[in-house]
DNA sequence: TTGTACGCGTTATCAT
DNA sequence: ATGATAACGCGTACAA
């Protein structure tokens, strides 16, 4: 059988509770004892019962990340960023992927709570700007972290880029490199993110003093296929642009698929700009210019937050990177 | 506070232990009871709690889920299969990340069977084939599924699909479209599937009775990176292949990459083949042939098994598919 | 078919 | 600084 707090209080002549106070860490135990006590965990290889610590001391020592899938690279590096700092507390993160539009969203969150009885919680968008979740979370009294939030900015403790800033420039390197027909194609509607990322392209080009043409931005939802979708379209303008801002990596990838296609060459043809976490332009295409999110940094950011001994509503900031690989403006127009 | 067994047993005018029979749907229990109860249950929203059903039950309706990160297509892809299939019995998937030659393997996969309790686990490769994980489990009497095993295969549960066989298949395609010089990446030494797919390759051209050039052979490790370096070492060749044969996706992205960057034009002057879950090479270039594994199902059956009301020793083979995006043949030699 | 009483391994309360 | 004892909420013998 497994040891217990009881075999190892046996072993190291005190008590159970004196025991329990070692493995809290907790102040009040002379220096003797609590070296007692560490030698009979590790003779005993004592590990703690889980569902015991939960039942009697309502912690989990577990916390959950609440994951909508906009791509695999996003989910994997929050997962992967969120993991390394719960390793530093041995603190176990479960994943529970939630499907945004469904109608149980609500229900499948509070029975995350019940059911697994999470310390705390990560949520990334859109689920950081639904009313009910946040309204959960405070009839829950939950502790919980928002992820690139977009309203309720003060409210909660949150993880971010500057959105708009990162858009702004990328959208002036554009211009600086001479474009001056510069297709956007944005992010799902139900992204708070979308809306940020048009922002800062818009502010760029006021700087600029260049007219916003809005047949130039095209309504995609962060996938391949929109991103592709959308490209067709902004090239068959009779004025097609000579550059593609893409609000995420994903839609640059079709993009870059159906400039392939076309016979057009990145960046001489047509220059192509993606925004995230750098791992799938990389991957893509090593000539894609892109904004690079720092996504495992903001997953450990965003657990550090949560497992801090003292809580606190902060709003951490990450920066962002231009990571540039294209050197040439606009050499012939595409089309 | 939350409602316990005993606020249901309260309402519904029953025992506790008639109200426990009903939550785990034990069978001597009349159905007007039985109706009474699940209606108490409704009106309190009560939610069992884990932790006190696992301390006295000892089950903790988790299941784990040890997988090392080749490409977070796959990992992605196995989780969302085993959720799909753990959301069917209101089990919950906690995922482990592990690294392969990490030398603290063995005790992190122990102090997760200890530390969560988990009540099954779902291996991928390569800890599928560590004698030591295997005798943990056997120590530990752990359920286990394999997935992708290469040893041992009568011994233990598991799901796979026949690495020799797609490769065979593959390749044979590659014959038929006229390729004679054709370039094979390996994967890593430590996976078993690499060699299964080797073999596969070899079994093809032996067929065809062509000579195996090991010179046309190159080991990667199933990483971008080393399907690029592959790549170029194979074009550089006196006599470069016309088709590059990778054993998985990420691998045939570097090719991929590497044939851009040489303005090669795809499959005109290289044909590029991959094998792995369809998503990346879809994503990527959707005129990659490649072998679909159909990894969601994968960890679908997996999960399958390891919940099945009788664990069985059971080994099931999930069938693959070739998606052909490629028609033309070699029509003029690359390099 | 239903109920009683005890135990699971830990934390919390209140002593000393 | 340390210890005795009562919870925590549910499953399980065993009894009825």
């Amino acid at each position: 059988m497994r040891p217990t707090i009881n075999d190892v209080s046996r072993l190291a002549g005190v008590s159970i509770k004196t025991v329990s106070r070692v493995l809290n860490n907790e102040p009040r135990v002379s220096e003797a004892t609590r070296a007692r006590v560490t030698a009979a965990f590790a003779t005993l290889k004592y590990r703690p019962n889980m569902a015991a610590r939960t039942l009697a001391g309502h912690r989990s020592f577990q916390i959950a990340l609440a994951c909508d899938n906009p791509s695999p690279y996003y989910v994997y590096e929050m997962q992967s960023g969120i993991r390394d700092r719960c390793l530093l507390d041995g603190v176990r993160m479960i994943a529970q992927p939630y499907d945004h539009d469904s109608d149980r969203l609500i229900d499948d969150i509070e029975s995350l709570i019940d059911g697994s009885g999470v310390d705390g919680l990560i949520l990334t968008p859109p689920a950081t700007d639904y009313p009910e979740i946040l309204a959960l979370m405070a009839r829950r009294k939950m502790r919980f972290v928002r992820v690139s939030p977009g309203t309720d900015l003060d409210l909660t403790a949150s993880v971010f880029i500057d959105n708009v800033g990162a858009a702004t420039v990328m959208t002036r390197h554009l211009l600086a490199l001479g474009h001056r027909r510069i297709g956007f194609i944005t992010g799902h509607a139900s992204y708070a993110t979308s809306a940020q990322r048009l922002a800062g392209y818009r502010a760029a080009l006021d700087e600029a003093e260049i007219a916003f043409d809005p047949v130039l931005v095209r309504g995609g939802d962060y996938d391949f296929t929109s991103g592709a979708d959308a490209t067709e379209a902004l090239l068959a303008l009779r004025l097609p642009p000579t550059a593609i801002f893409a609000s995420n990596d994903d839609m640059a990838a079709g993009v870059l698929s159906v400039a392939h296609r076309r016979g057009l060459s990145v960046p001489t043809d047509l220059s192509i700009a993606g925004f995230g976490d750098d791992a799938i332009s990389r991957f893509v295409w090593p000539a894609l210019t892109t904004i690079r999110q720092p996504t495992r940094t903001l997953g450990y950011k965003a657990a550090d937050l949560l497992l801090a001994a003292e809580f606190a509503v902060k709003r951490i900031e990450v920066p962002f990177e231009l990571i540039r690989r294209d050197s040439t403006g606009p050499v012939r127009s595409a089309g």
